[in-house]
RNA sequence: GGACCGGUAGUUCAGUUGGUUAGAAUGCCGCCCUGUCACGGCGGAGGUCGCGGGUUCGAGUCCCGUCCGGUCCGCCA
């Protein structure tokens, strides 16, 4: 037996009892003739003690860090104590020890607080994993997956697994693509998400499936994308979009509850994908703060006048503008130029990409200094500042521009602006649901509709005549939003949780007939149709009942619900920047043989 | 496809206007130390400054190219 106890569990109750431990040298702290170890596993760390009876052995075969040890010893009272970890009281006198296995001079320390950079982690994955605090992540991690489960087995949910190797659609995101071996030619794709399966599940009548299951999308990387990555997926049958909101807010109440002890009270609050877009700038707000972008040219006659005239001199910037933007910043009137400049600079980035920045200063005597003076009266400065709700003490920073540049960049600078004051607590976590969802977008560079969801979402029951009625057909590229698709509301929904998208989905297309026509409005035809989906539209002649679904980012939600954005160390081995694994150093070439059984050439 | 930041000791970093022998901390090795838990003290080893080219009397430092890493934009139904 190696062990009869592990590192995390002795402590006063068991004063003088024989153990038997295994694990990592943590440290090794030397005082002449006695040594302590600080044994480690993966369930804590227990002190060792070796007496001067030992020292001949340990000279002879000295330890390290790292090397895996097993003792025998007895459980004694330490005569210091350290309060900090939970066998702080225990010590272990050895009476025997062996070393399992030997260890090279890790090239970080293994350590929450590691001196480690990223880089070298990821390439040491297998030492930086033994770290407590990468542990933990993994820990919540499983915590969450237990909670999903729990829930879900408990509404009824039938976990089921769909294929990886399944068809190629490039509607959406780039596939991985896998060749094969015994179809020449041919290539099976990764599922971007089981989407068609877990609807064909819904015809079988499976009414409520769900899985915890690996996605894959070959599009570039972030700190919170990964080309192989995992969601909560999830489908019912016979609901609406009522009843998948109701079932997966509970849920996600649930895992909050289960996974970090909180009560979440109320009901998350729902916003329009207008509203969204109108107060905030993005599909995602971020509600932990208010901070809503005001909207200048329409706030009333007096404001555009004082705005956009050019009777006292003219400002080309807001006179010529599209839109133009403001946020009030809460008691940020005493913001330096020198922070102004820099936040000026920051609107300036190619990111952002905005020639500039306006404020108004709202003083607390009641006067006003803004960057405009010699534009703007006093007067219309008060204007501006009543506008927008501002008091004295405020600072009210105002972007001006082609509307949809200039509303993502304000969406930016609101979020940065959070940042800056502290608005953003990580342990905040307020949820909210975004609804009505466009059913379509205007891909400009291929000149046709594509749906910003996926085709199978079913566009609101009011809005099919208009789907039906309409010719997709644009004549004119330039005046796309002129065409009545971009009124088509989705019931298509997303869960956000403090700025992050952490799940999205929709009621379906249950009908044959609908479904092909929408797949016509995204520009395929009969034979395309037929060939792609040809399995979906069959199954739906064969009483597909109404259904619905969601998908929840299982990464993100736990980075966020862990206190992180990167979701690289809520994942045991994840892949670079890149898409890279610097590990095993992944993706590599394979051997000729390999390419000749799978008839497959590469360009020279 | 694009922007920005970084690459110097095992590791994390500093390195001024281009100028003598490239530093610190930590880790590692050796010696001392019976109550530490970030142990302490003394001593030591450890560098192709990512790579290639250029400017210069002289390059870690300036210029060009390139590779690698990170963050972001595009992209991600």
């Amino acid at each position: 037996m190696y062990r009869t106890h592990t590192c995390g569990e002795l402590n006063m109750s068991h004063t003088g009892k024989e153990v038997t431990l295994a694990g990592w040298v943590q440290t090794i702290r030397k005082f002449g003739s006695i040594t302590f170890v600080d044994l480690r596993d993966r369930y804590g760390i227990t002190q060792l003690l070796f007496n001067e009876h030992h020292n001949d052995k340990l000279d002879a075969q000295p330890l390290g860090r790292e090397f895996v040890i097993q003792v025998k010893g007895t459980v004694l009272e330490r005569s210091n104590k350290n309060p900090n970890i939970p066998t702080g009281e225990v010590e272990i006198e050895v009476s025997e020890f062996a070393v399992l296995n030997k260890s090279a001079v890790p090239p970080f320390t293994i350590e929450d607080d590691t001196d480690g950079g990223e880089e070298l982690r990821m390439k040491y994955r297998y030492l930086d994993l033994r770290r407590g605090a990468v542990r933990k992540n993994l820990e919540l991690r499983y915590a969450v997956n237990r909670a999903a489960r729990n829930y879900l087995h408990g509404e009824g949910f039938m976990d089921i697994e769909t294929p990886f190797l399944i068809k190629s659609t490039p509607e959406g995101a780039r596939d991985f693509v896998v060749p094969s071996r015994m179809n020449e030619g041919e290539f099976y794709a990764l599922p971007q998400s089981p989407q068609t399966f877990k609807q064909l599940l819904m015809v079988s009548g499976y009414d409520r499936y769900y899985q915890i299951v690996k996605c894959f999308r070959d599009e570039d990387l972030r700190a919170d994308r990964q080309p192989e990555f995992t969601q909560i997926d999830c489908e019912m049958a016979f609901v609406e979009q009522e009843d998948i909101l109701n079932m997966f807010e509970r849920m996600t109440k649930s895992i909050v509850k289960d996974v970090k002890g909180l009560e979440l009270n109320g009901d998350f609050p729902r916003m329009t994908w207008d509203d969204a877009m109108w107060h905030y700038g993005n599909d995602k707000p971020d509600i932990r703060f208010e901070m809503k972008l005001q909207n200048l040219k329409v706030k009333n006659e007096v404001l555009v006048e004082a705005i956009t005239s050019d009777a006292e001199g003219g400002f080309k910037v807001t006179a010529d503008a599209q839109t133009i933007l403001a946020i009030v910043v809460k008691g940020a009137s005493e913001y330096t130029r020198k922070q102004l400049d820099e936040l000026t600079e920051w609107v300036k980035r190619p990111q952002i990409g905005m020639t500039g920045l306006l404020y108004v200063r709202c003083n607390a005597d009641g006067t006003y200094k803004s960057s405009v003076d010699k534009f703007y009266s006093e007067a219309r400065q008060k204007a501006i500042a009543e506008a927008c709700g501002a008091q004295g003490g405020d600072l009210i920073l105002i972007l001006a521009g082609m509307e949809d540049r200039t509303r993502k960049a304000m969406s930016e600078l609101r979020l940065e602006m959070g940042n800056r004051l502290g608005l953003r607590n990580k342990e905040d976590f307020k949820f909210l649901w975004v609804t009505d969802f466009p059913l379509f977008e205007f891909a400009e560079e291929e000149n046709r509709w594509v749906a910003r969801h996926h085709p199978f979402t079913a566009p609101k029951p009011d809005h099919i005549a208009v789907m039906i009625n309409n010719d997709p057909k644009i004549d004119n590229p330039t005046e796309y939003f002129k065409h009545p698709y971009n009124d088509i509301k989705a019931n298509a929904y997303d869960i956000v949780l403090n700025g992050t998208e952490i799940g999205g989905g929709s009621i379906r297309i249950f009908q044959r007939e609908l479904q092909e026509k929408m797949f016509a409005a995204l520009g395929m035809d009969d034979e395309e149709q037929q060939h792609k989906f040809g399995f979906l539209l069959g199954a739906f002649e064969y009483g597909a009942p109404p259904h619905g679904g969601i998908a929840l980012g299982f990464d993100r939600l736990c980075a966020l619900l862990g206190g992180h954005e990167s979701i690289r160390d809520f994942i045991a081995f994840p892949k670079n920047n890149s898409g890279r694994d610097v590990m095993i150093d992944a993706p590599s070439t394979i051997d000729q043989k390999q390419l000749d059984e799978l008839k497959i050439s590469l360009k020279a």
